[in-house]
RNA sequence: GGAGAGGUGUCCGAGUGGUUGAAGGAGCACGCCUGGAAAGCGUGUAUACCGCAAGGUAUCGAGAGUUCGAAUCUCUCCCUCUCCGCCA
């Protein structure tokens, strides 16, 4: 039984939500771009869960009963035989109805997991990335007075940068940092991680990157994206596609206190994904890999604060761009091109003259109560109140490798070599410059 | 990998087939007591689902089974701990 009431609440969406306004999820669902039908499906089959259920709780209320009077029967040297002869069909009855409600508790699961998250009514409503709105830039995008190399050829003349051995021992989309490269990754690392722990608030956790289907599902990449992510093949593992399933199923099935919120982690870890269906796509350089560094912050914050946390959010991560001297702009998500999880999301590009366009380096979302619900990640806000979802959001602090080819761009020189920015300096022992 | 032990409520801990949602204790909350506090005494202290409500149902690691009835019996799996082996 214990399992119904887990898949109950493994609902991406309130089912209360769904039953009581379809209308206004279907809506949600049409405006970013998903499949609206799902609500009438999930409702046919929850009214059959219903019924059945009722049934069976009416049938083990009685053998409940009845169960009593034996005992009491017993007790008293009666003969129980002919009631117990009745009882058995009741239960037989019981089974049967019982398998019938898991399985459409089963369907209903299934179709609820499917569906994504509402957007909320600030998002601007669009098709796809095209709709996006810029919020602000920020920083001056860097003048030359020759022609900018990409960062992989710059790496790559540097020595610091090296895709053939990376191809060697593993494949397309990996690549092997060398020397002052690998240095320069590792500083970045730790420089951001210094960053978001002392000046932000936030508490550094290191997790494994190996989680099973539960945390998976949990944070909304199961069962709908199984195709993006690496898996083990003889134990039920995943490779984390990013440190927000693992930090974020950190409290999974758990009760937190309210006065302890907002918790805050920042987190370190390798980034695996396979990329598939992108094939053609950014096959230079380091800016898609299969694997690839970040630092993720990760926030459990009361529903009722959870915009003003987002905001912030998007500003901590900011703050390490404009720290190193990178133009930026942040960039508001249109409902069509929301992540499945997400019900708001801040980008933020950073500019990559060598394209002479922004780039994505981070993504800040605000999942409100959807991965609390899938993950059961609840919080009290006094001792005494009743337990409710809590919001979770999360954001890159940034993407290492997409910042290492920034630094690597914008601050090139003609003779391919790279002036270090001031606040790294400390982490490469002092070094101001890669050269060759 | 081998051998063994164990998984019960916020925590500790009882419970081996019948009013056990679950003894007892701790903690916490409220009340009494007190000049105030401690002690002491009393009361309360899970979650989810269905239902307008009354109420009902479920939950003692997970799943399956035996039974009229399972925290208690059987099987499978997961996890934790101890010892041995191996090892960064």
């Amino acid at each position: 039984m214990k399992i119904l009431r887990k898949e109950r609440g493994g609902h991406m969406l309130d089912s209360k939500l769904i039953r009581n306004n379809p209308e206004s999820v279907k809506k949600g669902l049409k405006v970013r771009q998903g499949d609206s039908s799902l609500v009438d499906k999930f409702l046919a089959v929850d009214e059959e869960w219903r019924k059945v259920t009722i049934e069976v709780e009416e049938l083990q209320a009685k053998r409940n009963k009845v169960s009593d009077e034996i005992a009491e029967m017993k007790k008293n040297k009666q003969d129980a035989s002919r009631i117990i002869t009745q009882m058995k069909e009741v239960s037989a009855r019981i089974k049967e109805l019982t398998d019938k409600q898991k399985e459409s508790e089963t369907a209903a699961q299934k179709i609820a997991l499917e569906m994504p998250n509402l957007p909320h009514l600030s998002v601007p409503e669009g098709m796809d990335s095209r709709d996006n709105r810029e919020v602000r830039t920020h920083g001056k995008k860097p003048s030359f007075k020759f022609q900018p190399k990409a960062h992989d050829e710059l790496g790559r003349n540097l020595g610091i940068l090296n895709f053939e051995q990376a191809a060697k021992i593993s494949g397309a989309r990996f690549v092997v940092y060398h020397g002052l490269g690998a240095q320069l990754e590792r500083a970045l690392i730790n420089f951001m991680l210094d960053l978001h722990t002392k000046e932000h608030g936030y508490q550094e956790v290191m997790t494994p990157v190996l989680v099973n289907a539960k945390s998976m599902t949990g944070t909304g990449q199961l069962p709908k994206f199984e195709e993006d992510l690496f898996a083990t093949r003889d134990d039920n593992f995943y490779l984390i596609p990013t440190a927000e399933v693992s930090v974020t199923n950190l409290h999974a099935d758990e009760i937190l206190e309210g006065e302890k919120l907002p918790v805050k982690y920042a987190c370190y870890s390798p980034c695996f994904r396979r990329e598939a269906g992108s094939y053609g796509k950014d096959v230079k350089g380091i800016i898609r890999q299969h694997q690839f560094n970040k630092v993720e912050l990760v926030k459990f914050v009361q529903p009722d604060k959870s915009y003003d946390e987002l905001e912030k959010l998007t500003k901590d991560a900011e703050s390490v761009l404009q720290k190193l001297g990178l133009a930026y702009r942040v960039v508001e998500l249109s409902t069509g091109d929301l992540g499945f999880s997400s019900a708001k999301t801040y980008d933020i590009e950073v500019w990559f003259p060598s394209e002479n366009q922004y780039r994505e380096i981070s993504s800040c979302s605000n999942f409100e109560s959807f991965q609390a619900r899938r993950a059961g990640i609840r919080f009290r806000s006094n001792p005494k109140a009743k337990p409710e979802f809590i919001h979770t959001l999360n954001g890159s602090g940034l993407a290492v490798g997409r910042t290492f080819a920034a630094i690597l761009e914008n601050f090139q020189l003609e003779d391919g070599s790279v002036e270090i920015p001031k606040v790294l300096q400390p982490y490469l022992g002092g070094q101001k410059k890669l050269e060759a």
